[in-house]
DNA sequence: CCGCATCCTCATGGATACTG
DNA sequence: CAGTATCCATGAGGATGCGG
């Protein structure tokens, strides 16, 4: 663990905890779900394994995480305690504050499409649900993530089957421009190929009908 | 700069702007006040001049902080910018995630009386407004904070003259653990002391009167 | 394979002294 | 006052090894 700031104050402390290299990134990926040392490895691209296995015992210690034993295949996971995911209202905001640094889209960088997740619920948080209920799957990569209107607003978690009202194929800027509902994307927004019923996903984004 | 995570993710982006040591710290200091090279210097102890040069650089070159001239001393201040300010809102949230943190109290730690700017307002933010308007002071060390209730919520400020109605003496755990309401210190709490209307400052934590 | 542990190199951080 | 310059300890990153 790097040095601790050695001061009596909020922020510090929480730095003391999760603000070293790498740390918040792995709340991150346990955010959109637990994990193997395999899976955060892979969700983590360029982390030492060292580092790893180092920033994984320090937030243990800490109570940020736990590991699991799962009963089938005794396996080990690593999952947020209730503590550590209550690391998800800085984050989004975090993530919110970011916008800005999206909208040059992704260049080199690499890209996940878990990564979505929580974007697409810090973005749409707060916005008011359509106004009937409607499911939405977006599909980016090979991956599948549904967005349920409910009652509180909108809900977003990896698609796990069910009826789905469209779907919604774009790649990760394109989503997260739709999302906030505020990016340009350098004046060229890409094309958004939609399956289903387009009225159902413009609902979702609450964009008038042309 | 440290290493960029090379990820086309919100947080990953943002660490890159904000996530190298002392950066939101610096952020902090900023959010209290704009403030002078040695201001920054004696509010951050422990912060080596010649990173805290490289860090004011970092954050003026990715907009998140400018340098001021001030038009009668020509003396230069640091200032958020308004992307900048924009951290306040994930910055409270890993203040009120930090509270099991702060309970312990201050042990060896560093202390100023200015810290407890934000997480007045962190911890207070949502709470409803008093019934009848207040303007509480908060003395801790030789600084004065001023409560005030407005019909949004509690705003938190340094006091800067104008009538109080109370004013309530306190080191920095006794008034964060007012704040949180949820506090125990350990069921040690230490006294409290009070001068002027006591109801009035029971209003602004909405404690009932014995 | 998975889940680490070790080793090595180099960039970064921290403390202090110094300067325009 | 507002930084530079310097030295050294530490931490990050990459490669590799190893038991289960």
């Amino acid at each position: 663990m790097s040095r601790s700031y050695g001061q009596y104050c909020g922020l510090a402390r929480a730095l003391d905890v999760v603000g070293d290299r790498w740390n918040l990134l792995i709340v991150r990926q346990l955010l959109i779900a637990p994990a193997r040392y395999r899976e955060l490895l892979d969700g983590l691209p360029g982390v030492a394994t060292n580092l790893l296995t180092d920033r994984l015992r320090e937030l243990e210690t800490a109570g940020v995480i736990e590991r699991r034993l799962a009963e089938d295949d005794n396996a080990v996971r690593y999952a947020l305690t209730t503590w550590g995911a209550g690391l998800r209202e800085p984050i989004e905001g975090l993530i919110r504050w970011s916008t800005p640094l999206m909208v040059c889209g992704p260049g080199e960088d690499h890209f996940r499409a878990e990564w979505l997740v929580l974007p697409l619920r810090a973005l749409l948080d707060g916005r008011p649900p359509p106004r009937r209920s409607v499911s939405v799957g977006i599909a980016v990569e090979d991956r599948l993530f549904q967005l349920r209107s409910t009652r509180s607003g909108i809900e977003v978690h990896p698609h796990e089957g069910g009826e789905l009202d469209a779907v919604l194929r774009a790649d990760g800027a394109v989503v997260l421009g739709l999302a906030a509902g505020v990016l340009d994307l350098d004046g060229a927004p890409r094309p958004v190929e939609i399956e289903g019923d387009e009225a159902a996903v413009r609902a979702i984004f609450d964009a008038p009908a042309p």
